[in-house]
DNA sequence: CGGTTCGGTGACCCGCCGGTAACATCGGCG
DNA sequence: CGCCGATGTTACCGGCGGGTCACCGAACCG
């Protein structure tokens, strides 16, 4: 799994390395600390230490713990933001736009590392620039899913949105339920599973010229 | 050293009261706190001040911030899951069911003062006992939810587990999106159209006797 | 009216951890 | 070689906040 290490790996702590190969690394080392204890229980030291460097280091890429933690949260956010819009850009076929929208998040959610920690299960919510960060990725997502409802549909904005949102906290929780589970459904059974329950929902809202009685 | 204190210390703070009264207001004066600055953020001098009264005695009812907190964490989660099991057993009609359930998540959302922030974006799920708490209460929805559905389609247990699971999803994520939007869609609209969409998904999956062809 | 009790307080302790200053090396270059 | 500027290190500071101690005063009771 780890990129391969050149062979001159010896008793001695990490050579020294260049900025940007030294910045990445500890980027990487960052992200397990934080995916493993979270912000809050996750102390500089132990990210230092997991890189095999001391904690000035750290402090000489990144001006602080919030911003190191800033850096990777919005990484990950956009590569989900991502993966949503491909599946929505990628084909006109809103059976497979479906698919693909939770494929993405069953994907992004068993992805190595469970970076999607750091988005759905952060612990620094409270803090206002991730709260933004947090916020403005999944609205990303429910507003590239509901253009195409309001679109096929007929729904007006409102309503195409919160019908969206429903479907990405369908994707997203089931894919958390099944992740400890994967052993019993394999990733493809699940996805299909859910996106015949999210296809058979959505699909009952046919277009219309009007978008007025769909709730009844 | 310090002449006396400067007499002009306004009226007494609050009136003495009895334990079970102050305790009860320490534990709102706490969930007010925990919702607005998480569980980080919260220090017991906030709590303490809140409640017009000082530390130590916030000491004398609860033995530290951690069960504090767990208190709280186990009243809301237990409210979430008693309004769900009641949704699945207050009826034998399947239609009915799911509203049920979907405006239970809205209503719980929708409470005074917030509470599922406690739930929904606990800041200290790395915590054991935390984390322990929500899965459980999480599990009871699910696990209520899929009974139906397993009994009714015949589908396998891990299968309706699954769908169940998404579909707590869909209700709690859309009614989190909903919440500060609720001036432009009444909640009634709002769990119709949810409903709606989760009735229509799931209602898709009919009763068979073995169940095996679902994903497909 | 003296004393016991119980609700309540100001002041303090101390461990943890983010952040920093001062010092040590490695390696290229003229 | 001897300088210099990157790359790293050890050791430290400071404050924030959870948790505690010694004490206070109102009421109640005999």
């Amino acid at each position: 799994m780890q990129p391969p290490r050149p062979a001159t790996e010896p008793p001695r702590r990490t050579s020294r390395l260049p900025r940007g190969a030294r910045r990445l690394q500890l980027l990487r080392a960052a992200q397990d600390v934080f995916v493993a204890q979270g912000f809050h229980a996750a102390a500089m030291d132990d990210i230092a230490d997991r890189a095999g460097v001391s904690k000035p280091v750290l402090y000489q890429h990144f001006p602080g713990k919030r911003e190191l933690y800033l850096a990777l949260l919005e990484e990950h956010v956009s590569e989900l933001a991502d993966r949503v819009g491909e599946a929505m850009g990628g084909t006109d076929d809103n059976r497979a736009r479906v698919n693909g929208a939770v494929g993405a998040y069953f994907d992004f959610i068993d992805a190595e590392g469970e970076a999607f920690r750091l988005v759905f299960e952060s612990d620094l919510r409270n803090d206002a620039d991730v709260r933004s960060i947090v916020d403005r990725g999944t609205e990303v997502c429910v507003e590239a899913i509901a253009q195409v409802i309001a679109a096929d549909t007929g729904a007006d904005p409102e309503r195409a949105l919160l019908l969206a949102s429903g479907l990405t906290g369908l994707a997203e929780t089931s894919a958390r339920w099944w992740l400890p589970r994967k052993g019993t459904v394999s990733r493809d059974e699940a996805v299909a599973l859910m996106s015949a329950l999210a296809w058979r929902g959505i699909s009952g809202f046919p277009r219309v010229d009007d978008g007025d009685h769909l709730a009844h």
